[in-house]
DNA sequence: CTAATAATTAGTACCTAGTCATAAAGACAG
DNA sequence: CTGTCTTTATGACTAGGTACTAATTATTAG
């Protein structure tokens, strides 16, 4: 009789789970609302699928966001580091995860690659402050969701300011990736190019 | 009569504001107990600083990082796209922040430039599914803490399914990098060389 | 139609990690 | 001893819940 009633249990239960997938900053009464039933009901549907309350979504998010934004862009070296012998040669490893890849093919982005390339070749160099300056890279092979990246970086030339380091990263024993990195270090002469 | 009887008020603030900014997901309590005071004085303390408490820290850091992991990692493109010709050309911004720089120095690690670059490139592409293939790139001078990145990229050739793009960064109109980018499109044919 | 079952709503006590306001105790200086 | 700064205590209140019981409403089976 009444057009109140509205959508199942299991579709409405559906429903949430997306929208806190989406956005997981919304309270009870917020979401109760969107679905026209009790508070009640809404933690009963809570429960049910398991979602926890706000504010430990909150927790989460924090702490997890925490973590990956301080590893990833705060981080001195991207991967980890499982070797390193300063001034010859280091070596790290990269788990690839959803976050680094395209979503439609899971390829992992070309950059995060890169990095994990650079901050390794940097490692190497012992010196105190050094800087990027000329890189010749090339990507073997695409890289998908879940290759475990081991890069090998060694320092094979240093001709006054400049480190030549050669980065081989590999998935599976098979190279994917190549790279030549000079760093200038700029500690007092800026000298010559 | 404790052996802890602590430093004084200023120097317990200034303690207070290094340990909030180095790990902010810690309660008052926890907090109090790690000066020897007492919960209310430590809640002074945060208010004197202005220092939010820790649901809203909870808050903040999740929804700031939600939205720098987003932009960041998740992003199809690094810097603000703010001009595209599909299959020609392209215009990026990217304003550099403290995350992405060495703090010592205050120079921005050169992984983000390169995203900046090879994102942007990437994007002009007219083609579904692009994979970086070689990337030839000098950075040219060093780029340093609040400096806005300008990116230029230019479909310069198109030769079977290889697309080579040209990128420039600049700063105030000086250029800072260059990079010439070769993309392979995986449509069906993974042809390689 | 009525009984059984499922879904929803209401209400209570309790919790955490606070807020704000007020009061009182302790330290020390002049 | 008084005055001020600092610290601690106390009580009332809040958001956004948990955990639980009880009642109401809908749906379905027989």
């Amino acid at each position: 009789m009444s057009n109140k009633r509205r959508v199942s249990k299991k579709e409405r239960q559906e429903k949430l789970k997306e929208m806190i997938k989406e956005d997981p900053f919304q309270n009870d009464e917020e979401l109760a609302s969107v679905f026209g039933v009790s508070i009640q009901t809404l933690r009963l549907d809570r429960m049910e699928l398991g979602i926890p309350e706000l504010r430990e979504r909150f927790r989460n998010v924090a702490q997890g966001n925490y973590e990956k934004v301080r590893s990833m862009v705060g981080a001195e070296i991207v991967g980890e580091l499982i070797d390193l012998t300063l001034g010859k040669q280091g070596i790290s490893i990269l788990e690839t995860d959803e976050a680094m890849t395209f979503k439609k093919t899971n390829i992992v982005r070309g950059h995060h690659i890169f990095s994990q390339a650079e901050s390794l070749a940097m490692a190497v160099i012992d010196a105190d402050v050094a800087l990027t300056g000329v890189a010749n890279i090339k990507y073997l092979k695409p890289i998908y969701l879940g290759d475990k990246l081991v890069a090998k970086a060694e320092l094979v030339r240093i001709r006054g300011n400049k480190h030549f380091v050669h980065v081989k990263i590999s998935v599976n024993q098979k190279q994917v990736f190549r790279g030549k990195f000079i760093f200038v270090s700029l500690s007092m002469d800026v000298d010559e190019e």
